[in-house]
DNA sequence: CTGAATATACCCTGAACTGGGTATTTCACA
DNA sequence: TGTGAAATACCCAGTTCAGGGTATATTCAG
C-alpha cells in the first residue's frame, strides 16, 4: 500500500450524527473509523487508546466540550489532527479552537465532498476553514483584546456557571440568591463578572451564549 | 414483490445530516431516499412532487419550520407519514407536532436501530415516540391550557418575531424602537404580548425559546 | 507560605424591564 | 359591511437590571 489509510475518531453527542458520519465516511476506502465518542472526556481517552490520525469533533458536548478536549488531546498527543465539525459559525469558537491547535473548522451544513477534502487536508496536517468560517474571521473586526475576552467562557468559574444556568431557568437575581443560599448582591456581582468576562451586557446575551454552547440541554 | 419499498423524503437544514442519514438508510434494502429538502417550504414542494411514504424531518429550519411544514403537508396529502427527528425533547414541540398529525418523534441522540424501527412504524401509520420523549409528555403536568399557550409560538405575528430577533441581538426596547421607527411603548406592548402568548415572563425565556427554534442562525 | 483567584457581601444610581390598564387606526376576511 | 386581528401608542407603578464602586474571607496553586 502506497498510502496508509487514515484512522478517524468521531466525536459527537448525537449518535444519529455518529451513525451518519460513519455510514458516509466508510464509503471512502482510505478512511477507517477507529472509534466513536459522545463527549470530550471520552474523546481524550479514546485518543490515548487508539491514536487516531484525525479526530472529527463537535464542540457542544456534555462532560467536556470540544475546545477543552482539543487542548487536552494536543497536550497528550501533539501530532493528532483535530477537525472541528460544528453548527455554529462563531468568531469566538473559531479563534479559540485555532489557538488551541485545531487543524480545521467545517460547518454541519456543508456537504460530504467538502468534509472529505477537509479530512484529507487534516490528515496531512494542513489547515482548512470552511469558506463561511473564513469569512466570519475576516469580518470580525474587533480588536484582538475583545476577542480574547469573548473567548474566556471556559474561564467562567463553577459558581458563575451555576448562576448562568439559573438565569436560563428564568429566575431573577433574588430567586437565584435564595436557591443558592446567597445574598442577592453576590448574585449581582457574579452576573457582573460574567458580563465582564464574556464582554456581554444583557441577559439576552448570556442566554444566547449559553445556548450556543449547548447549556440548554445540560443538567 | 410482496413488500413495496418505502420512499423517504429527508428534511434537514444541515446537509451533513442529510448526507449521513442517506448513507445510513440506504443500507436498508427496503428504504429508498426519494428526495432531500433543506427547509420546510422545500419539503412541502417535494412532497407534492414525489409523494413519499415517510417524511423524516427536523424542526428547526429556515424559511419554514418543521411544524408548519407538517401542517401544510398533511393538508395537501393526508396520507403522508411524518416522522420528526429533533435534538429538542421539548413538551411544546411534541404536543404541537402530535396535534399537527405527525406520526412520531425521535431524538437525534438515538441510534440507527431505533430510527429504522420508527421508520417502519411510520410506514405503517403507527405512532412512535422515543422513550425519553414519552417521558417528557408523562412528566409534563401543566394544565392543557398552559401547554396550548406555550404552543402558540407559530402564532407570533411578523412584527412580534422581528422584535424577538432584535431582543436576541441584545438591543434594549429603546434601541429596538429606534431601529423599527416605533415608539418605545409599542415595543413594550409587543414584548408583553409575546410574553402572554408564550407564557413566558423574562427576556431569558424569550431568547431560550427562540434559540431552541433555531432563530439564532436566521436572517 | 504567599499571592492570585474565587466567592462572598454591601453601597449607590439611573436605566430598563414587567405587568396592569386603555385606545386608535388599519386591514383582511367572512 | 362589520368583526377581529394586528400594529400602533400612551399611562402608571413597582421591580429588576446594569454599571460603578469597595471590601473581606477563603481557596488553591506555585
Amino acid at each position: 500500500m502506497n498510502m496508509a489509510s487514515t484512522n478517524i475518531l468521531l466525536v459527537d453527542d448525537q449518535s444519529i450524527i455518529l451513525d451518519g458520519l460513519e455510514a458516509m465516511l466508510t464509503q471512502y476506502d482510505d478512511l477507517v473509523i477507529c472509534g466513536r465518542a459522545t463527549n470530550g472526556r471520552m474523546a481524550v481517552e479514546m485518543t490515548k487508546a487508539h491514536g487516531p490520525d484525525v479526530v472529527l469533533m463537535d464542540i457542544n458536548m456534555p462532560e467536556m466540550d470540544g475546545i477543552e478536549a482539543t487542548r487536552t488531546i494536543l497536550k497528550q498527543r501533539p501530532g493528532t489532527h483535530i477537525l472541528i465539525l460544528s453548527m455554529y459559525n462563531n468568531a469566538e469558537f473559531i479563534h479559540e479552537l485555532m489557538d488551541a491547535g485545531a487543524c480545521g473548522y467545517v460547518l454541519k451544513n456543508t456537504d460530504r465532498v467538502e468534509l472529505y477534502n477537509a479530512i484529507q487536508l487534516a490528515t496531512n496536517g494542513r489547515r482548512y476553514l470552511a469558506p463561511a468560517v473564513q469569512a466570519t474571521l475576516d469580518h470580525d473586526q474587533r480588536p484582538m483584546a475583545k476577542v480574547r475576552e469573548g473567548c474566556a467562557y471556559a474561564a467562567l468559574t463553577k459558581r458563575e456557571k451555576e448562576v448562568v444556568k439559573l438565569i436560563m431557568a428564568e429566575l431573577t437575581a433574588q430567586q437565584i440568591a435564595e436557591r443558592l443560599f446567597l445574598s442577592k448582591d453576590t448574585v449581582d456581582t457574579h452576573r457582573k463578572n460574567i458580563f465582564s468576562k464574556l464582554d456581554i451586557h444583557t441577559t439576552a446575551g448570556i442566554v444566547k451564549y449559553a445556548m450556543e454552547r449547548g447549556w440548554g440541554e445540560m443538567n
